[in-house]
RNA sequence: GGCAGGUUGCCCGAGCGGCCAAUGGGAGCGGACUGUAAAUCCGUCGGCGUAUGCCUACGCAGGUUCGAAUCCUGCACCUGCCA
């Protein structure tokens, strides 16, 4: 048996928003020693508070964040580029040994920090002819060229998903061939586990629309204001938040206030359905209740008697 | 009080004698997902333990018809115009 001190483990807190994952993963990040990592898309803005639920430097007890506020809200945020960020942290924080805790409601772009995940590279040309042939054409043809390209790649994305065609036909031109599949649930990093936090629809739907409300009586609405004059309009990624994106619809006159906040609410369900789909068939997931006040402890015994 | 219009499935909204359990949208439910992922896209969507099947259903009650959500009569409620 060896006597050197153990790395220390990697934890993701997933589940979908509003679940409560901060507060476990603040509680996690004490017990162990460890540092908070965002693996949230949009958390990764600067300004954008209020609507991503960004936790207040105030209320976080101490413990060192990173990976938020990285980037303006007119740059394109990048899953490639985040993992490669990710796991930059993810190694400093070990090596200080430090355990990471990873908090966010990004599936994808948990999957690709904790996962063998390896993205193909991108062409911003090439990205930017098939585009524009998506607006003029429209998805069909792009897929019937991708047929004949690459029939494994075609027969595997929908003819009516444009975006999904276009990335395939940049990687086909770039590589040769675009798998269009996920990769394996096989982790890339050593002592990796994910706890997910549990929570039952009824519930979750109800804490969605008062956080939403609370969004709104926190001054959400100002702070799409000033962002829009930072560029968010212009913001590829960004101004598509949810919440962000109806409120800049609101300021344009196409919405009534009362409609983009009934359209957040909304919105932000739908997404948590979407979160589920990915977490929930993740089976490598422990899962814990949003209200177990033992939560903790639970989780703590999870990573002792985890591998 | 008179004239005109309306009442459809969880919600909005088409249908205007058979091809209607009923177009479409939303919600709900399920799913996909490799460099925009809080994005993009797909399926399902009255009930009945597989059904060329049965039941329930288009405000309510009756009628015409082989057959009605669709036509007629009465009633209830809503709406626009004239008073």
């Amino acid at each position: 048996m060896s006597s050197e001190p153990a790395a220390p483990p990697v934890v993701a807190v997933v589940g979908p928003t509003a679940a409560g994952k901060t507060a476990l993963s603040l509680d996690l990040a004490e017990a162990l020693g460890g540092e908070i990592v965002n693996t949230d898309s949009m958390q990764v803005y600067v300004g954008m508070d209020i609507g991503t639920a960004k936790l207040p430097v105030a209320e976080r007890r101490g413990i060192p964040h990173h990976l938020l506020d990285t980037m303006n809200v007119r740059e394109t945020a990048s899953v490639a580029e985040f993992q490669h960020q990710a796991r930059g942290v993810i190694e400093d924080c070990r090596s200080r040994g430090r355990a990471p805790v990873l908090v966010g409601g990004s599936a994808l772009y948990t999957r690709a920090v904790l996962d063998r995940f390896e993205f193909p590279g991108t062409d911003p040309a090439v990205r930017a002819r098939l585009e524009q042939r998506l607006a003029d054409e429209g998805p069909q043809p792009l897929h019937d060229e991708l047929a004949s390209k690459d029939p494994l790649a075609a027969s595997r994305i929908l003819p009516t998903n444009g975006r999904r065609i276009v990335r395939a036909l940049e990687v086909v031109e770039l590589t040769g061939s675009f798998s269009a599949t996920l990769p394996t649930l096989t982790y890339a990093l050593d002592g990796a586990h994910q706890v997910g936090v549990d929570i039952p629809r009824e519930v979750l739907d109800e804490r969605i629309a008062l956080r939403v409300e609370r969004m709104w009586e926190q001054g959400f609405v100002d702070e799409v204001r000033g962002l829009e004059r930072h560029g968010l309009r212009e913001g590829r990624t960004a101004s598509a938040a949810l919440g962000y994106q109806q409120v800049l619809a609101f300021l344009a006159g196409d919405l009534t206030e009362q409609q983009a906040k009934e359209s957040t609410i909304q919105g932000t369900r739908r997404f948590a359905r979407r979160q589920d789909s990915w977490f929930r068939k993740d089976p490598r997931i422990h899962w814990v209740s949003w209200d177990d006040p033992d939560m903790l402890v639970k989780v703590l015994g999870i990573l002792r008697d985890t591998p």
